[in-house]
RNA sequence: GCGGCUGUGGUGAAAUUGGUAAACACGCUAGGUUCAGGGCCUAGUGGGCGCAAGCCCUUGAAGGUUCAAGUCCUUUCAGCCGCACCA
């Protein structure tokens, strides 16, 4: 159709002109006294390691649609960018290739800023962090004597990960199924003084205000919640014969009447104290058989349970017998008291324990008020039974027993209610040059002696020689090593370990708030204005790591009254990946759409809405080629249809209405807005190509290009420019349209014109769909049932039967029920 | 083992949150186009029966609640993800 001499849609030609447009309007330059709400929108940033691919470009499209449409939806929206450039890619870059690390980030920013320029993806770049920049991470290093100085940052010798193929320890977060979440080396122990944040401390916090982000993932607060991993419990000591006593922790304390062995970690300080001299071998050879096995190994569940007796035995508080003491590689010395009490009975590895070692099993909790007698052959764990067996606390039920024998331990002094965490504190000592240095200095007579902040930052040196054995080049650099104490001024001896780049990330959207800001790390009143975050969107990868090492800083800084919020991100949308192939993106695997390309053979615009199309964005999506060809065959159709002049009617196609084109373009105007407020991307893009449908059945129809068409054409231009932008402009232009599109206000529903004067009734009978007849809207249940049973279909399927009842929902259904 | 998510056409998927299952798009079939093309237009496209009007079946499986179930409940199978000897 459309035989005419208008232009036709040219990607290439229009796309340039409107970036720059964009650009010179200063769009996304924003500053904090407009007379608009605020709106903080934040894509994570990226570790620059090289060219983006069209895997990358979903998040970065779907922040800038959002972006621009809360523009449009008249907020003052904060879109900023920036780079996590410390790290260790870039350092073994550099040991292979010489290339200094500074070099290879500056060279992948600049081609990933002329990519995401190339998509039209637009930040605020005057407030663009770079976290290798020293007017950054002189304040990473602030921070860091913050937390020192708030009991938060702490040095301490801990048998830590190591992974020797990165030459570095990594915090528990980074150890993913068992490997090294880098490069899949199996990660070793290594005793070492480390650097830790002291994460630990807001534990019960972190975990309580997972409630309050009632607007992030499920998955992700539930990954948190796990990983934080709360036990309630309590603390019991077990007088050990002769001498001192044994703390457990136990969250069945109910169970201590069936506690016939104890179990201490090989690592628990009081084994050398309490071993007897006829079991010192055994127990000195499996310490040694223990220590050589990689975590991995031990943490398996599939690992038999081995362990040897110490010769000791303990004091059971609420029996009075006498147990025996053994170690066991089961039992870790980092969580809890590193000791237990064994209750075969009622745990399943320490019945598995018993079992090999013939230790006796007692049973204390029945599902009934009796014993239920006989052997177990499986230990009974539920919390759904009664304490037997348990002098008087016989009879209690599990939740009455669990009370009772904690308030009697406290009574007595030997115990006491205690909640446990599997988290961790965070270590954040890295053996490696690429990152922040940590600001202290080690004096012979001063000890650990933090860097004065006036004297900040401490430089990285930027050429040093890199090792081919992996060695931290730092330890080899004389100028920096050496010093001098601040406290004394005498030699002294710096900090050679840097932080880990998660540090790095665990503010940056603070700094956006106030980039540049000479005077701290962010200017109080404008992060004030802008946190927090509204909408942070990124990958799943992330939901543990960086937002929770992210909400303890924003709570620790909440606490020293830095910030006025308590949660760094309001709302969390996590993307899913795209696959190609049968495989996630990605240039190692060589299936990855460089956007070079599509814009070369689509344009941006056609990539931009492909990829909010192709998939709910939570989910992963097959990257499809002949998809792309799709979308834009739309965005040409749309291009027609508004710029096209003159059109082919096709006979039979109908009346050309053009109230039901204008509810058209009403109905698709909520189904948008609605769509978007809720990321739902692909189907807000379904219901844009619906209505161009109706443009072109409109047209074909015979619908004439008058006042009516116009308005639709404008309204459908400024739903198109959140998402294919170039081509909202250029068709705004061409249409008449003042300034651009993306300050246009987002085009409004008018319920008047939603209202459609007839609608299309379902009728059923019992449940079964008999008839569609139109009605006008509003009808009410008698004359809708009246008419329904005038339709010759439903009387055939009623039969001799009588109508008993109808159910009718207004202007859908109506159900007539016969029996 | 514990926790979470997902199962719908040949494919990616939709379904106003209990009310027309398969919107939108890819692919395919047929036709048209002064159609070079992977362009554009029209019609068709879950399965079965029927000349047709129409009828029956269909959302991993099996039950249940309801006038009405892809949606709620129970059981079950499969796949994915997280944690995993955490006492």
């Amino acid at each position: 159709m459309a035989r005419t001499a208008a232009p036709v849609y040219d990607p290439q030609a229009i796309e340039p002109k409107w970036r720059d447009a964009w650009k010179k309007a200063g769009l996304f330059r924003v500053s904090e006294d407009a007379g608009k709400p605020k709106f903080y929108n934040l894509v994570m940033f990226p570790y620059p390691s090289g060219p983006l691919h069209m895997g990358h470009f979903r998040n970065y499209v779907m922040g800038d649609a959002f972006a621009r449409y809360k523009v449009m939806r008249g907020f003052n929206v904060l879109n900023p960018f920036g780079w996590d450039a410390f790290g260790l890619p870039a350092e073994n870059a550099a040991i292979q290739s010489g290339i200094p690390p500074r070099v290879s980030i500056e060279g992948n920013i600049a081609i990933s800023k002329h990519e995401l320029d190339l998509m039209g993806v637009l930040y605020a770049w005057d407030r663009e962090v770079t976290t290798c920049n020293q007017d950054y991470y002189r304040w990473t290093q602030w921070l860091f004597l913050k937390f020192l100085e708030w009991g938060l940052a702490y040095k301490q010798k801990a048998a830590v990960n190591w992974c020797p193929k990165d030459n570095t320890v990594l915090a528990n977060e980074q150890i993913v199924n068992g490997v090294c979440w880098r490069c899949g080396t199996k990660p070793t122990k290594k005793e070492l003084e480390q650097w830790f944040f002291k994460i630990t401390a807001y534990a019960q916090r972190l975990l309580d205000d997972l409630k309050k982000l009632d607007r992030w993932p499920d998955r992700v607060r539930v990954m948190q919640a796990n990983w934080i991993g709360r036990s309630e419990g309590a603390e019991l000591d077990f007088a050990v014969e002769g001498d001192g006593s044994l703390r457990v922790f136990t969250t069945r304390p109910d169970t201590v009447f069936g506690a016939t062995f104890m179990v201490i970690a090989p690592e628990h300080e009081l084994v050398q104290k309490i071993v007897t001299p006829n079991h010192r071998r055994n127990v000195d050879d499996y310490i040694e058989k223990t220590k050589g096995e990689t975590e991995i190994e031990r943490l398996s569940t599939e690992h038999e349970k081995t362990g040897v007796f110490t010769g000791a035995y303990a004091i059971n508080p609420f029996t009075d017998e006498r147990i025996p003491i053994w170690i066991a590689d089961y039992v870790l010395a980092t969580y809890g008291t590193g000791a237990i009490m064994g209750v075969p009975a009622h745990d399943a590895r320490d019945f598995e324990f018993a079992r090999k070692y013939q230790l006796p099993i007692r049973e204390v909790i029945s599902p009934s008020l009796q014993p239920s007698g006989g052997a177990l052959d499986a230990a009974f764990e539920t919390y759904d039974g009664f304490l037997v067996n348990s002098g008087p606390y016989s009879g209690l039920s599990v939740k009455d027993g669990i009370a009772k024998i904690i308030a009697d331990a406290e009574r007595r002094g030997i115990g006491k209610r205690m909640i446990t965490f599997r988290l961790r504190d965070w270590l954040i000592s890295r053996q490696r040059y690429w990152g922040v240095p940590i600001p202290v200095i080690y004096c012979p007579d001063h000890g650990i002696v933090p860097v004065p902040s006036d004297q900040l930052p401490v430089r990285l040196p930027e050429h040093v020689e890199f090792r081919s054995d992996g060695q931290n080049p730092l330890l080899h650099t004389p100028s920096f090593v050496n010093t001098t104490c601040p406290k004394c001024g005498k030699p002294a001896r710096r900090e050679t370990d840097t932080m880990d780049t998660f540090v790095d990330s665990s503010w940056y959207f603070l700094r956006y708030t106030s980039a540049g800001y000479e005077q701290g790390p962010f200017d109080k009143a404008k992060a004030d204005y802008w946190m927090p975050v509204d909408q942070y969107i990124g990958g799943i990868e992330h939901a543990i790591l960086h937002l929770l090492y992210s909400r303890f800083f924003m709570k620790a800084l909440y606490d020293a009254k830095m910030v006025s919020v308590d949660e760094p991100f309001a709302a969390l949308f996590s993307q899913g990946m795209i696959q190609r192939n049968g495989a996630v993106m990605s240039k190692s695997k060589g299936n990855g759409v460089v956007p070079d390309d599509i814009v070369a053979h689509y344009g941006a615009d056609t990539g931009r809405v492909y990829e909010l199309f192709l998939g709910p964005p939570d989910q992963d999506a097959e990257w499809n080629d002949r998809g792309v060809d799709g979308v834009a065959r739309f965005l040409h159709r749309v291009w027609r249809l508004i710029i096209g002049e003159e059109d082919e009617v096709i006979a039979g196609a109908g009346p050309a209405s053009v109230e039901d084109l204008s509810r058209k373009r009403h109905e698709t105007i909520d189904k948008v807005t609605r769509d978007v407020d809720a990321f739902h991307f692909n189907t807000a893009m379904s219901a844009l190509m619906e209505l161009a449908n109706a443009m072109q059945d409109y047209l074909q129809a015979g619908g004439q290009r008058n006042e009516a068409w116009d308005s639709v054409c404008r309204d459908m231009t400024r739903l198109l420019g959140p998402f294919a932008p170039h081509l909202a402009e250029e068709l705004w232009q061409r249409q008449g349209g003042e300034g651009l599109v993306v300050f246009q206000r987002w085009p409004e529903v008018d319920a008047v014109q939603l209202r459609r004067p007839q609608v299309t009734v379902v009728v059923q009978v019992d449940g079964r769909l008999r008839d569609r007849i139109e009605m006008p809207s509003g009808i009410d249940e008698a004359d809708a049932r009246a008419r329904a049973q005038e339709s010759a279909n439903v009387q055939r399927a009623l039969g001799r039967r009588a109508v008993r009842r109808a159910v009718y929902v207004p202007d859908r259904l109506i159900n007539l029920v016969t029996e």
